[in-house]
DNA sequence: ATTGCCTATGCAACTCGTTGCATAGAAGGA
DNA sequence: TCCTTCTATGCAACGAGTTGCATAGGCAAT
């Protein structure tokens, strides 16, 4: 189980609340991971149980209260001790490339819209993660470790949205040549 | 779900059993989903009660029997029904960028061995898939739609294993500079 | 005034996916 | 000869993840 670590980073990079830990998923994160509330919550609470985070109620005005979470000191070395174990390289599961398998038992220019859906949505996170790249890291240069790492993940992030976006425009070339061809 | 879907398009390619499947999973179709064999069992199971797959025993000798799927009318037009709806743009889980990240808090250095064995794990994908392309489809020229779509499918796992080659090597380079200045 | 959204946390029920184990004959190597 | 591997299917238990719903005050727009 890799969210309890995602966790952890994201309280050792800020602590917070359940909450705005899944807004933080949601956004920034969910770039290399994402949970809804649910999971977040419950898993918040066994970690709590297993004495990983410490929590701080804080009232807020005209808000509810807030639970803060920070990581305390066996969180971290659990964290430690993760990083020493390797993880297996993840398994993909990419439900669009079983669409377009798929669309050889249908007609494949009926796949076209979808694709193109695809297509927006990815060109949309591309220009997010560009935007917070030149927000966040405008001078690549002065840098500590904590940003450089988080920056090179971001570059991964857009790296995959660039070649994620010539596949589509690949696929889409496919499929309306195939769509031609049916007439 | 879409791991009913993925059965129907590998059985719509090859009818099969449950256990060639997972072997398919395993391999070729590994590129786009995953799945071990008791999940492909139970949907199995569950497809033949909906009747959307038809089972055949089949004898064999010198090995046990084997049950041998194909799709059915109904699970077909579950399939064009699926094609017709639309799928989320997948959420990306990667264990590797919270260690990335998680590296801030303990020494950057450490992570180096395993991102180079990640990285050579995915030389060795990019180059099973660089041979399976030469093998299946050496004339680009002379496909059928079916072949057609499943090369483009492969040509996105290549072009992912290629980026991803290029990133990690960018994450060496950047562990790499922070270890020399902690040193 | 009502509708809907935002903050903030949580329960209950469910489905999806993994892990360990079991069976059982045949083939191949130490 | 024994050990392992391959083919082929399956049960049982568990853990991970999703969905629907509930509460509850404040804010903004129609």
């Amino acid at each position: 189980m890799a969210l309890e670590h995602a966790i952890l980073v994201s309280l050792l990079e800020q602590p917070g609340s359940g909450y705005e830990l899944a807004r933080r998923f949601d956004r920034s994160i969910g770039r290399f991971w994402t949970a809804t509330h649910q999971q977040i919550y419950r898993v918040l609470r066994r970690m709590e149980t297993d004495g990983w985070v410490a929590v701080e109620a804080v009232a807020q005005d005209a808000r509810p209260d807030k639970k803060v979470y920070s990581v305390a000191a066996p969180g971290r070395s659990a964290l430690g001790a993760w990083l020493r174990e390797p993880v297996e390289p993840e398994t993909v599961r990419h439900e669009l490339a079983v669409k377009i398998r798929a669309a050889a038992f249908e007609d494949p220019g009926e796949l076209i819209p979808e694709v193109e859906r695809h297509r927006e949505s990815h060109a949309a996170l591309l220009a997010r993660y560009l935007t917070g790249e030149q927000r966040d890291f405008p001078d690549p240069s002065a840098l500590d470790a904590q940003q450089q790492l988080q920056h090179v993940v971001l570059r991964g992030g857009i790296e995959y949205e660039r070649m994620t976006l010539a596949w589509l425009d690949d696929v889409l070339a496919t499929l309306h040549r195939l769509h031609r061809h049916t007439d």
